[in-house]
DNA sequence: ATCTGCTATGTTACCGCTAACAGCCATTTG
DNA sequence: CAAATGGCTGTTAGCGGTAACATAGCAGAT
């Protein structure tokens, strides 16, 4: 009962082809297909193999109509050449990759009006949640995403209040925690370097924490420098040398990321300058980077793998004992202090 | 005529919500935010605003099937922590951005049966088109995109044999050329460092090509290393001391990138080794990173940008010409020989 | 022999939207 | 003034699947 295969007019397979190559109804390849329901072994192995031959492809646009399902989760992130958000793919692939969840990436470039056009294609395709960097949207994005009507978790940042839920950790508490450390060390005279990013809301409270906690000593920063686009090595690099052609009293360099510090620790190191003795540097990320560099470079780990895996785990519904939605998590970042800081 | 909104009850909301809320058909809504056909200055007003108000997102899954047109592409790419791709995608996003067409990204991990299901469920979708990475994909790879009756472009490399259309470079050249130029130079016990990745086959091309065109000037390879896994940076340095200690007549280290390169580099400066006199370096890559190191890494730009347009322009349909499909574009990587060859 | 309960398969009615076409009205045209 | 034209809006029939229910066998219980 196997009707034969005629591969010269081209159109696209629907379920009907398979249905009629095997002798079965549609229903039953769909059963098939889906593993669901119960089927005989020799059909489900007819079916099977009327597919393969025909090389069908079952539509999912027309599955998800009819089912209502969408086996995708919208991932809006600021930028895919951060080194950071690889990582967070990554976590949240690990935790998708056995709940039939697949992640669609979407990028924003810092942009609010991006995010939001982002953020709206979507939704448009009805997924099964969505993840989102920080919580700082535009109204109109806001909107969106409180009628969604899916799982949505905001991820990195936790100092806000979130649409649904979110995952990540305090990047005011990060900053003031680094401060603390710079100032037991015995550093006072402090630098800030870091991106020229309107848009980037966690460098910013990292700054906010950072400055927070030197006004608590009585300190004030000693020096800033901001800098945009181009090679954060080399800007790194750039930035070091203007602060401390400027600024020759400064005894300390923080960096508002790892690229940056690891250009102005080469750059040290170029002129031979005493590090951590005559100037301390600190970065953020944890990048796995600075393993390779001659010194390593005082950093803070952002939780960039858990903070995926978790808010996947969200998403999937995997979360321990019922918890349904609205979730908070806040991890806590390790400082790594590296050979760049003073010991006490 | 506007019917008050009732936000109490949270059903998804329908074109028929719309319709309602604005006294026109489903059709007419449907045209107005579509920006299709002729509708009155009026009812346009009315109709957006009552979505506006509503909060409506169309549903595309819907739109999709009822039109058969899908506005996404593909991309499946072998990973996304390698610095290459995201400047691949950067290119594709920059042409598809006014083409109404979106991309999504898939990732294999240099798996072909990753691959392979990446590939089904992107088809699945019904893509506008498809985008990935490489010549060598598994029997059944090739079967569902020689089935897929969308245009397809493979990129990075074009030494093979496309299904339909493929955008790159030869690495089977590259590492040619990169050959003759050391050996121009003077360099002549060589040794090249690289991943031990069995299914990297542009590296492997590369090694192959190098190997030839030293055979041509009757030299083999005096060593060889390979890693995987971990910091690049670090496992640069741990490799390259391996080889210098193993084969301390050594005086040229080829590496299958740059960052495996950078790592090299910053060992031998560490160990005050003169380069490019004692042990000329090179790379592969162009990445950004290496404007910020001390010296510069000799290196060839793999156009991973101009790869990229060009991919996302055949699938936009934007090729000059009318050309269709089928079209191979071989791309020139220029040798950038930085400060790690020899001056001849 | 009839009834029950199960398994394996088929039938029907959508899912939410759009292509294609049909209709209506106000102008313009011959 | 009837017919043709063109701008605007509505109606109908799917797109390719799946949920929910219906049905056909068939074994075992009564």
């Amino acid at each position: 009962m196997v009707k034969p295969v005629t591969p010269d007019i081209r159109r696209t397979l629907t379920l009907r082809d398979v249905s009629e190559a095997s002798g079965v109804s549609e229903m039953t390849v769909s059963r098939v297909l889906r593993n669901r329901g119960d089927v005989s072994e020799t059909t489900r192995e007819r079916v099977l193999e009327a597919a393969r031959r025909l090389g069908y492809v079952p539509n999912k646009i027309a599955g998800a109509l009819a089912s209502q399902r969408v086996n995708l989760v919208g991932v809006i992130i600021p930028s895919l050449s951060n080194m950071v958000f690889p990582e967070v793919m990554t976590g949240i692939s690990d935790v998708l990759e056995d709940t039939g969840l697949q992640p669609v990436v979407g990028v924003t470039n810092y942009l609010p009006e991006r995010e939001e056009s982002v953020i709206y294609e979507m939704l448009s395709w009805r997924p099964s949640g969505l993840i989102l960097a920080g919580l700082e949207h535009s109204a109109a994005s806001q909107a969106m995403l409180a009628q969604a009507g899916v799982p949505i978790v905001e991820i990195m940042d936790i100092d806000g209040t979130p649409v649904d839920s979110a995952v990540g950790i305090s990047h005011r508490r990060a900053g003031r925690q680094m401060a603390e450390t710079i100032v037991a060390a015995g550093y006072r005279r402090i630098a800030f370097l870091g991106t020229q990013m309107p848009n980037d809301h966690r460098a910013k409270k990292r700054l906010a924490g950072f400055e927070e906690a030197l006004g608590r000593e009585g300190l004030l920063l000693a020096d800033r420098e901001f800098y945009s686009g181009g090679s954060a090595l080399l800007k790194g690099r750039e930035m070091t040398e203007a602060v401390l052609k400027r600024s020759p009293d400064v005894d300390f360099l923080y960096y508002s990321n790892d690229m940056i510090g690891a250009g102005g620790l080469l750059y040290c190191l170029d002129q031979g300058i005493d590090v951590p003795g005559r100037v301390g540097l600190a970065g953020f990320n944890g990048v796995e980077l600075l393993d390779g560099l001659p010194r390593r470079l005082a950093t803070m780990d952002a939780c960039r793998l858990d903070i995926g895996r978790l808010a996947a785990e969200i998403i999937a519904g995997k979360r321990p004992d019922g918890i349904v939605g609205g979730e908070i998590i806040e991890l806590s970042p390790t400082l790594q202090p590296g050979d760049t800081i003073r010991k006490v």
